[in-house]
DNA sequence: ACGCTATGATAAAAGGTTTTAGCTCGCAAG
DNA sequence: CTTGCGAGCTAAAACCTTTTATCATAGCGT
């Protein structure tokens, strides 16, 4: 009956101050090396603060402080493969800052987003980091003038807030110059559907490298529709091409497979090259294809560091930041002659 | 210079208090719906909240009320096609509660899970969730004995835990009756890792039901293997399996892919099904695979409301919850007789 | 001896909400 | 007229931490 009440309730800087002798602020300030303390005081308060346990209380702080050190992540992102390597990048980043990131996935439903965005706002958030991984879809739901911080991930908000994306133009450009050091000519390029921003950006790339008129195949960004380019492409009996650079590796496991079908060796007869770096997919292909990776995790990190100087009152230059791809070669395109 | 201060200053239930003139606890309560209070001044009180824009600060609530309305979920997913679904499942339970996700992707670091663990409870979580892909991997970190209740998903926690898993030995049996309403004798099962319990799982309900010595090639979760099998089960001269039974989709287009080389018609000569759903997999291969669903979000689901049972204080009974999985037909496996 | 400074510690306020206990007023019962 | 009671409202405490202003003491120079 007795029992001492309390037991495991948790142990608040009053426990600390109480059980080291001390006032309450002198704990705080031997906590946070503020104010003036003898050092040994400090040391005493901190080794008793660790004996016994203490956690200071988020909450209490942050009414305090009137910053909560969280942050949001609203996604339409369904499988998740684009989000978590970004929200890994961004986690790894905040983590250090003792900010930790609240998840919110919309399902590409404005009323969910609408929901999970005022949440964040409850829960005070001190910024939002605003992703989705198709540019057309969803507007940002009212998300218009809020009083925190916005920074886009792979998504391009507008130009007073900072956006961080991958560099179309220079991931294009590394995967043309990768086919040409190769030693292949006669590019062709099959990517997506054409009313994507980033499909247009990676062909104008790939058109001022090999030529203005070089041939470019808008269709799905699916296996299919690699396999039905290819159809067309080897079908008569015209010049075929001689490297295919395709626009996602979903589209250029199709292309493979259809080349494999019909007996063409890659990357001997035909080289092929992707864009994504999806490992799952590059690394089964026959054979493992080359792609060009677009550093997720670095965009999540650079966005992470984005939101934190923004929720520190710091100023970071608004606009788009366009990240730098990377070039995995793998075996679909032969051996480069140099570099 | 003499400009209105605090213009842009977060409305507090004193501003509401204020505006409506009545003290501040009656407008919490009217807010509320608390003590007693009179009709017309509840709804005066809402009104004005709503109108000069009212948001209770969460971290006073949770100050107060000792309830930080978040939860966590640890991860080592690093592709997200496993715990995005099912994050997916968990927020879209908690958001109408008001508790939001943490997520937290250790990325398989157990320096990196333990940071997280740390600064989730210094935000004083009311729940945890802890995810695995690999049981094998990551043995929860100090996540002994903490002061908050702990949900397993996707990962078989210590009994007097509540988990949810999928169940694979249903999952399993469906995928057999599938194929044996469809027609097809001689399976054999395909699948990864033989120190996978969820192999062993699989493999014994599939031998339950066809026979004791019924086929199981245990190998890798990759394409790669699945090509393999073929390979081996198709070289010699002996009887051919007429089904293949495969432990993954990725399995399963191995499979595919290698049954295509060798002209072997699917579903017609031989029937093939998966297991994941994984869609941009199973949707793509020729023909569309058939798959088993683990219903990752439902899990999700469950373990959410669980964990916000626990946080009620309501009691939850431990022990492993299996989640039934579901049977996508495609085309892989041909049409079934009945049902 | 006196004033001044530096050091070390502390009390108290602030932050926004919920909750408990209490207050006032009007009305009905005695 | 007094007492009791309920409806409606409110003051104040509590939650935990940080910060500001204050206080006490010791040391030092004159």
């Amino acid at each position: 009956m007795n029992r001492s009440p309390d037991l495991n309730r948790r142990r608040t800087i009053r426990d600390v101050a109480t059980a080291a002798g001390v006032s309450i602020s002198t704990a705080s300030n031997a906590l946070n090396d503020t104010g003036r303390i003898n050092a040994e005081t400090r040391e005493r308060v901190r080794r008793i603060a660790k004996e016994i346990g203490f956690r200071p209380n988020a909450a209490a702080r942050s009414l305090l402080g009137g910053r909560s050190h969280t942050v949001g992540i609203i996604t339409n992102d369904t499988y998740g493969r684009l989000v978590l390597p970004m929200t890994a990048g961004v986690s790894e980043v905040l983590l250090e800052a003792g900010v930790s990131v609240f998840l919110c996935p919309t399902n590409n439903d404005p009323r969910l987003a609408h929901l999970h965005l005022e949440a964040l706002l409850d829960k005070q958030v001190d910024g939002l980091i605003f992703t989705a991984t198709r540019l057309d879809l969803e507007p940002p739901p009212a998300l218009a003038d809020l009083p925190i911080p916005i920074v886009h991930a792979f998504s391009e908000g507008p130009p007073e807030r900072v956006s961080f994306v991958p560099d179309d133009a220079q991931g294009a450009e590394l995967a043309v110059r990768h086919l040409l050091a190769c030693g292949h000519r006669r590019i062709v390029h099959v990517t997506g559907e054409e009313n994507y921003v980033v499909a247009h950006r990676r062909a104008q790339a790939y058109r001022a490298l090999v030529s203005p008129e070089a041939r470019v195949m808008f269709g799905e960004w699916t296996e299919e529709w690699g396999r039905e380019a290819v159809e067309i492409l080897f079908a008569g009996d015209g010049e075929k091409p001689g490297a295919l650079f395709c626009g996602s590796d979903e589209i250029a496991r199709g292309v493979i497979d259809a080349l494999r079908d019909r007996r063409i060796r890659v990357p001997d007869d035909v080289a092929v090259i992707g864009f994504d770096n999806w490992e799952v997919v590059a690394r089964q292909t026959r054979p493992p294809l080359s792609s060009i990776d677009m550093e997720l995790k670095t965009i999540g990190r650079r966005a992470g560091e984005a939101v934190l100087a923004l929720c520190r009152g710091e100023t970071v230059p608004p606009g788009i930041n366009r990240i730098a791809c990377r070039l995995v070669p793998r075996d679909s395109c032969g051996r480069a002659d140099h570099d």
